[in-house]
RNA sequence: GGGUGGUUAGCUCAGUUGGGAGAGCGACGGCCUUACAAGCCGUAGGUCGCAGGUUCGAUCCCUGCACCACCCACCA
C-alpha cells in the first residue's frame, strides 16, 4: 500500500469495475428496496444539493443492498422544459437568431441535439460521487415510454373530467411568453408607490379618489368598488364615474372585499389584470378588458397614444397625463409584494388566456389521507404540516406552457374550436367518430415539466404496461428530496400515483435542507460563493477557481469583490479531497436542521479520517503479512475482547443512525469508534503483544485475527458511507479473513451481536486507559520528555487493582512508557512524587530531579479546584432535603457515591499538595 | 397577517423518556515514539438568546419577548 491515502488512484478504478460488472442491478431474493432518484435537469450541472442528496441515497441503497435486499436505485433525467429551452434560446441569441426564425420543428431538433451533447454531463458527475444507480435502466422524462405514460395520464384525466381547458387569469411571464403555475411565481417585497387618482362622477357631482400601485391598469378598469357599508360612498353605488384618458363610463359597485380602512376605501377594478378584481368581475358580471399583448405591451385596443408601449413606459406616461389633467391627487411611498417569474425574474402579469388545468381538489383529498393515516411518513415530521396546509387549500393546477420543448398536449381542435383529446390524430378521429375530411389542428402548448415528473415512480418502471418491475418495486420505499419541492413534486407524485396506481408512490419522504456556504449564505453565482462538489473531489487551483467564479461577470466591482473574497477563503485553491471525504462531510451535516452550512474546513478533517483508516490498514497488513485464517486455537487478549465488544455498540449506533435518517449520528459513531477506539487504543494495545518476544504464538494469532477481523468489519460498516476506500482495502484483506465474494458491495452488513458484549473486558480496559492517561497527564503537564522511561509506584489499590496491574503489565509499560511498576504497602515510606488517582488507587511518579516542585503544586491545585467545584454541587444537592426526599433513590445514591469518591480524592490530593509545598 | 425551524465553546454543529455540558476545526504547550506530521501526547475555552413558570432539579417541559431564516396568504 502507498504510504499516504490517495483517492485519485482508487476511485475511478472501482467505479468502473462496479459498473462493468453490473453490481448496481437489483439482485437476489431479498425483499425489494427501491429509491427513485429525483431526476436532475438533463443538461444541468451537479451542485452541492445534488451531491448531498446523492450521498444520502447511495448510503441507503448500499446499506440495503448489503443487508441482502433486492435493491433498485432507479436513475434518470428530466427534460426541464423552461430551463432547457432557455439555455438553447440563449445559444441561438448569441448566434443572432431566434427560435421563431428557426421554427418549432427545427428548434426542438436543436434542443435534442443539445441534450445529446450535454446530457451525459450530469450523469458522469453522478458517477464521480459513487452513486450505485442502475445505469442499464436509465430513463428520461421525454423518452418514448414516458411519452406514452404522460399521454395516457392526460387523456384519462381529461376523460374523467379532471382536466379541463378554460379562459382564465393566469400568471403570465412576458419574457418567456408562457403561463406558469402559482408555485413558479415568487413574490418579494419591494419599494413602490401608491398613487391616488380622481375618477370624476359622470353626473358631474364631484369625484371619487382611488388608490393604486399599478396606474397603467386603469385603462382596463371596468368598475370602482366600495364597501357596501361604507357611509361615505353608500349613496353613490349604482352611479357611474367617467374613466379619465379612456373616457369610458364605469359603474360604482359595492363588494365587501373592499377594506374601508385602506387607502380611500375606493378600489379601481381591473378584472383582466388582477386576481382579486377578476373574482369580483365574475361576481358582478363586469366586462374584462385586456390591455396587454403577450409582451406585456399595451395592445391595439388601447388609446392610440399608448399602443405598443411597454407597461412601465406606459405607467410613466399615464401618470404624466393624469397629472396634466389634474386628476393625480397624491403619491405615497408604499411597500408591496412584486410577483416575479422564478426562471425569468421579470414581473409576472395576470393575463387572460386559454390554458389547461387539473382539477386538484379530488386528487388532493386522497393524498391528504395517506399522510394523515401514516401510509406516507415525512422525515422530519414537521414537513407534514407544510404539506397539509398547502394541500387543504390547493388551487387548480395550470399545466399548459407556451413552450416548444416538452410533452405536447394531446388535444386537437376543429374549426369551431371543439376539443378532441386522444393519442394521435387518427385515434382522435376514431374515438370521436369524426369525418375524415374534418380539419384538425393540434394544440401548440406543452405540459408543465412537473406534470411528467409527477409520474416518475411508476412511469420509470414501465407503466402503463404491467411490468415485473412495477409489481416488484412499486410502491417504492424512500424518497430523498429537498423540502423546497414538496409542493412542486412530492405532492403531485402522491396525487397522480394514488389516482393511477391506487397505491402510494413511496412510504417515506426524507426532506433535507438547503446546502449553504459556511456562513449560512445561499450559494449563488452573483455572490460568488458557489462550491462545486467535483472541485472538492478533484481539487482546483486558485486561478481556475477565480476564473470559474467570475466567468461572465459584467460588473467589474462585483468581480473584484468575489476575487478578493475567494482569495481570502481559498488562498491555495481547494485540495483534492476525494469522493469518500466529501460524502462523509455530507453525512456529518445531515442532522435535522433545515439549513446545511458547508464548511470546507470539515472536509479536510474527514479526508484525514480516510487517511487514518488507510494507515490503520497498512499497520494491520504489515503485522499480518504471513497470517492466514487458522483452525488452531488462538488466544484472545483482553484488548481483543474489548474491541470486539465495543464494535457491537458502534455497529448498533451506525445502523440506528441510518435507519432514522440521522446520518450525522451514524457518521459520528463510525468516526469515533475507528479513530478513538480502534486506532488510538486497540492498535496501540496490539503492539505490546505483537512485538513481545515472550508472547505465545496463540496470543499473536489471536491479536492478528482480531486486527483483521475488526478492520474488515469496520470496512463493511463504513462501506455505505465511504464506498471507495472500503472496497480498496477490503480487496487487500479479504483473503486473510476468509471473506467470500467479489466485492464488498455484496458483503453482509455488520449486525450488532449481543453475545459479544463483555462488560469485564470493557471495565478492565477503562481502568487501563485511566491508568495510562494519569501518567500521560503528569508527563504533559510536567514537561517530562515523552520518551523518558519512568519507574512508578502504586499504592492503596484493592484486590482488583492488583489483579489489573498484574495482568496488564505489558499494556501499561508500553503505552505509558514505564520502566517498572512496584507496589508500596500502606506503611512504606512514599518517595516524593507527582500523583495520579485511578479509583482508590494512587499512582506515584517519583519526582527525583525530573519534576519541578512549583509545577506539581500548580497541577495539584488545578485538580483540587476542579474536584472541589464538583463536590460543592453534589453536596448542595445532598444537603437539600427536598432532593433527598423526592428524587428517585438511585439518583440520590449516585450522588452519594460521587460525594464519597470526590471527598476521598480531595483528601489525598490535598495531603499530597501539603507535602510538596512543605518541601 | 398565519405558520415552521433556529439561537449551546472563537467557527460549524451534536446533545428526546428533565438528574455529571460534547465533537470537529481553530488556539496554546510538547513530540519526526518503526501505521499515520493528513500524525501523536497534553491543556485551555461555554451565565446552553432574554425574562418568567412547573419541578427536589431545566440546555431539555410550559408562557412571554428579542433576533435570524424559511413557508403560506387576495389588501388595491
Amino acid at each position: 500500500m502507498e504510504k499516504t491515502y490517495n483517492p485519485q488512484s482508487i476511485e475511478r478504478k472501482w467505479y468502473q469495475t462496479w459498473e462493468n460488472n453490473q453490481y448496481f442491478a437489483p439482485k437476489g431474493e431479498g425483499q425489494p428496496y427501491c429509491i427513485m432518484i429525483p431526476p436532475p435537469n438533463v443538461t444541468g450541472n451537479l451542485h452541492m444539493g445534488h451531491g448531498f442528496q446523492t450521498a444520502i441515497m447511495d448510503a441507503l441503497i448500499r446499506y440495503h443492498r448489503m443487508r441482502g435486499d433486492n435493491t433498485l436505485w432507479q436513475v434518470g433525467t428530466d427534460h426541464a422544459g423552461i430551463a432547457t429551452q432557455m439555455v438553447v434560446e440563449r445559444q441561438l441569441d448569441a448566434e443572432g437568431k431566434s427560435r421563431h426564425e428557426l421554427g418549432r420543428e427545427k428548434f426542438v431538433e436543436r434542443v435534442w441535439q443539445w441534450k445529446k451533447e450535454s446530457g451525459g454531463h450530469i450523469t458522469r458527475q453522478l458517477r464521480r460521487l459513487g452513486a450505485s444507480v442502475d445505469w442499464t435502466r436509465e430513463r428520461f422524462t421525454m423518452d418514448n415510454g414516458f411519452y406514452k405514460a404522460v399521454q395516457e395520464v392526460f387523456i384519462q384525466l381529461y376523460d374523467e373530467g379532471l382536466i379541463y381547458r378554460g379562459k382564465r387569469l393566469v400568471n403570465w411571464d412576458p419574457k418567456l411568453h408562457t403561463a406558469i403555475s402559482d408555485l413558479e411565481v415568487v413574490a418579494e417585497e419591494e419599494d413602490g408607490h401608491l398613487w391616488h387618482f380622481r375618477y370624476p362622477l359622470t353626473n358631474g357631482g364631484g369625484h371619487l379618489v382611488v388608490a393604486t400601485t399599478r396606474p397603467e391598469t386603469m385603462l382596463g378598469d371596468t368598475a370602482v368598488a366600495v364597501h357596501p357599508e361604507d357611509e361615505r360612498y353608500r349613496h353613490l353605488v349604482g352611479q357611474t364615474v367617467t374613466l379619465p384618458l379612456s373616457n369610458r363610463e364605469i359603474p360604482i359597485i359595492a363588494d365587501d372585499y373592499v377594506d374601508m380602512d385602506f387607502g380611500t376605501g375606493c378600489v379601481k377594478i381591473t378584472p383582466a389584470h388582477d386576481f382579486n378584481d377578476y373574482e369580483m368581475g365574475l361576481r358582478h358580471q363586469l366586462p374584462m378588458i385586456n390591455i396587454f399583448d403577450d409582451d406585456a405591451k399595451l395592445n391595439d385596443d388601447m388609446p392610440s397614444k399608448y399602443r405598443r408601449m411597454d407597461r412601465f413606459d406606459a405607467r410613466k406616461d399615464i401618470l404624466a397625463d393624469l397629472e396634466a389633467l389634474g386628476q393625480l391627487e397624491k403619491v405615497e411611498p408604499h411597500k408591496l409584494k412584486i410577483p416575479r417569474g422564478d426562471r425569468s425574474g421579470v414581473v409576472i402579469e395576470p393575463y387572460l388566456t386559454h390554458q389547461w388545468y387539473v382539477k386538484t381538489k379530488p386528487l388532493a383529498e386522497e393524498a391528504i389521507k395517506v399522510v394523515e393515516n401514516g401510509e406516507i411518513k415525512f422525515v422530519p415530521k414537521n414537513y407534514e404540516n407544510m404539506y397539509f396546509s398547502w394541500m387543504r387549500d390547493i388551487q387548480d393546477w395550470c399545466i399548459s406552457r407556451q413552450l416548444w420543448w416538452g410533452h405536447r398536449i394531446p388535444a386537437w381542435y376543429d374549426k369551431e374550436g371543439k376539443i378532441y383529446v386522444g393519442r394521435d390524430e387518427d385515434q382522435v378521429r376514431e374515438k370521436y367518430s369524426l369525418a375524415p375530411d374534418l380539419a384538425l389542428i393540434q394544440d401548440d402548448d406543452v405540459l408543465d415539466t412537473w406534470f411528467s415528473s409527477g409520474l416518475w415512480t411508476f412511469g420509470t418502471l414501465g407503466w402503463p404496461e404491467n411490468t415485473d418491475e412495477l409489481n416488484t418495486f412499486h410502491p417504492t420505499n424512500t424518497l430523498v428530496t429537498g423540502f423546497e419541492i414538496i409542493f412542486f413534486w412530492v405532492a403531485r407524485m402522491i396525487m397522480l400515483t394514488l389516482h393511477f396506481r391506487k397505491e402510494i408512490p413511496f412510504d417515506t419522504v426524507y426532506c433535507h435542507g438547503l446546502v449553504r456556504d459556511s456562513h449560512g449564505q445561499k450559494m449563488s453565482k452573483s455572490k460568488g460563493n458557489v462550491l462545486d462538489p467535483i472541485d472538492m473531489i478533484d481539487g482546483i487551483d486558485l486561478d481556475s477557481l477565480l476564473a470559474k467564479r467570475t466567468a461572465g461577470m459584467m460588473l467589474p466591482r462585483l468581480k473584484e469583490k468575489i476575487e478578493k473574497q475567494t482569495r481570502k477563503e481559498f488562498p491555495e485553491g481547494i485540495d483534492a479531497y476525494g469522493t469518500d471525504a466529501l460524502r462523509f462531510t455530507f453525512y456529518s451535516l445531515a442532522s435535522r436542521s433545515r439549513d446545511i452550512n458547508f464548511d470546507v474546513g470539515r472536509i479536510e478533517g474527514f479526508r484525514n479520517f480516510c487517511n487514518k483508516i488507510w494507515n490503520a490498514a497498512r499497520y494491520v497488513l504489515m503485522n499480518c503479512e504471513n497470517y492466514s485464517p487458522t483452525k488452531d486455537t488462538v488466544e484472545l487478549s483482553l484488548a481483543d475482547r474489548w474491541i470486539v465488544a465495543r464494535f457491537q455498540d458502534a455497529a448498533r449506533a451506525v445502523a440506528e443512525g441510518i435507519n432514522s435518517y440521522r446520518f450525522d449520528l451514524a457518521s459520528q459513531a463510525l468516526y469515533e469508534f475507528v479513530w478513538n477506539e480502534y486506532c488510538d487504543w486497540y492498535l496501540e494495545l496490539s503492539k505490546p503483544i505483537l512485538w513481545d518476544d515472550d508472547a505465545s504464538e496463540a496470543q499473536k494469532q489471536g491479536t492478528r485475527q482480531t486486527l483483521l477481523h475488526m478492520l474488515e468489519s469496520i470496512l463493511r460498516l463504513a462501506h455505505p458511507l465511504m464506498p471507495y476506500i472500503t472496497e480498496e482495502i477490503w480487496q487487500l484483506i479479504k483473503s486473510k479473513v476468509g471473506a467470500e465474494g467479489e466485492t464488498i458491495m455484496y458483503a453482509p452488513y455488520p449486525i450488532a451481536d449481543p453475545d459479544k458484549q463483555d462488560s469485564q473486558a470493557v471495565a478492565d480496559i477503562e481502568w487501563v486507559k485511566h491508568f495510562i492517561i494519569g501518567i500521560r497527564n503528569i508527563r504533559g503537564e510536567m514537561q517530562l520528555s515523552p520518551g523518558k522511561l519512568l519507574s512508578i509506584y502504586c499504592k492503596n489499590g484493592n484486590v482488583e487493582d492488583r489483579r489489573r496491574v498484574e495482568e496488564n503489565h505489558q499494556y501499561l509499560g508500553k503505552l505509558a512508557k514505564l520502566e517498572s511498576i512496584q507496589w508500596l504497602e500502606a506503611d512504606d515510606e512514599e518517595p516524593l512524587s507527582a500523583t495520579a488517582l485511578v479509583g482508590d488507587m494512587d499512582i506515584l511518579v517519583p519526582m527525583a530531579d525530573l519534576i519541578d516542585k512549583d509545577e506539581e503544586s500548580h497541577r495539584l491545585q488545578k485538580e483540587i479546584d476542579k474536584r472541589n467545584k464538583e463536590l460543592k454541587q453534589v453536596e448542595g444537592k445532598l444537603n437539600n432535603a427536598n432532593f433527598v426526599d423526592k428524587a428517585p433513590a438511585d439518583v440520590v445514591d449516585k450522588e452519594k457515591v460521587k460525594a464519597r469518591e470526590l471527598g476521598a480524592a480531595l483528601e489525598k490530593l490535598e495531603s499530597q499538595l501539603t507535602r510538596i509545598k512543605d518541601l
